[in-house]
DNA sequence: CTAGGTGCAAAAGGTTTGCGGTTAA
DNA sequence: TTAACCGCAAACCTTTTGCACCTAG
């Protein structure tokens, strides 16, 4: 529940950056969102952080979630229309969602192949983000 | 307005493989996306279908839109969480988003591509679907 | 004839906003 | 001290649903 020395160090550092204050609520979303990386919905976000903070409200969840996307701690992922959840690994990395668990799992992506995905665009295109999302079912037990 | 004969073969063809019906609805919402394919939301194709057809309703055109889609005649494209786009072209692609002008445009993707692309996969994930999408700004005229 | 489709209005689901009170710096 | 932030409730926007009527096959 508490950040460690190394992402403390992150979430101080990132704040500053923006200058946007140091609350409690703040850090205590960004650790939720490190403790299991899951990829949880506001809602999800919401109802862990009540049991540590109960009087916390979902639009505050809500705003942290901004403020923490905004400073890069953390990043959205969207699959179809379906609620945004959140994402702590920074990496250049793709979403797998298996249909059958709906676990999402992250997808190591060689910068290569992120280089390569970008020469197909035509030369006055200057993507600035990019985002991989597979979906389908895995064989595994989780 | 009118369906050009390869898409009318296309639209019966579609409709009778999974036995849903031929109605003037589904086939004007499908004139219109193939008409001007910038990829607009439904409520854009709600708005451009009464002109020729003023009676629609919204509820009808995310019906056709859902009818459409399952019938694998046209796609949906998602950016975040903006309104759901629709898309006519059934190759592989990626797409690009122009923050600047808002336009969506398609971007062709080599087979051995997205064959790179699932590599990158645990061997156990069998992806059914990948979705691409960048965004950035473009510095052409359109 | 009748299962499937349409049109309308109401509801749902996720997210955002306005505002009065609180707090970090 | 005070601008930034929180908590609450209401609003918002896109999409879905229930139901009575209509129509393709």
């Amino acid at each position: 529940m508490e950040l460690t020395p190394r992402y403390k160090t992150l979430y101080n550092d990132a704040l500053e950056k923006s200058s946007l204050r140091h609350t409690k609520q703040r850090e205590h979303i960004f650790s939720i969102i490190l403790e299991k990386k899951d990829h949880p919905t506001a809602d999800e976000i919401f109802t862990r952080s009540r049991e540590k903070m109960p009087s916390i409200s979902l639009a505050t969840v809500y705003n942290c979630l901004e403020t923490l996307v905004e400073s890069s701690l953390i990043r959205q992922v969207n699959f179809e229309r379906e609620s945004t959840r959140y994402c702590p690994n920074l990496r250049p990395h793709a979403h797998f969602l298996c249909k059958r668990t709906g676990a999402i799992h992250d997808v190591d992506l060689p910068d290569s192949l992120i280089k390569q995905l970008e020469e197909t665009l035509p030369e006055n295109f200057n993507p600035e983000h990019i985002e991989i999302n597979f979906s389908g079912s895995n064989n595994s037990n989780d």
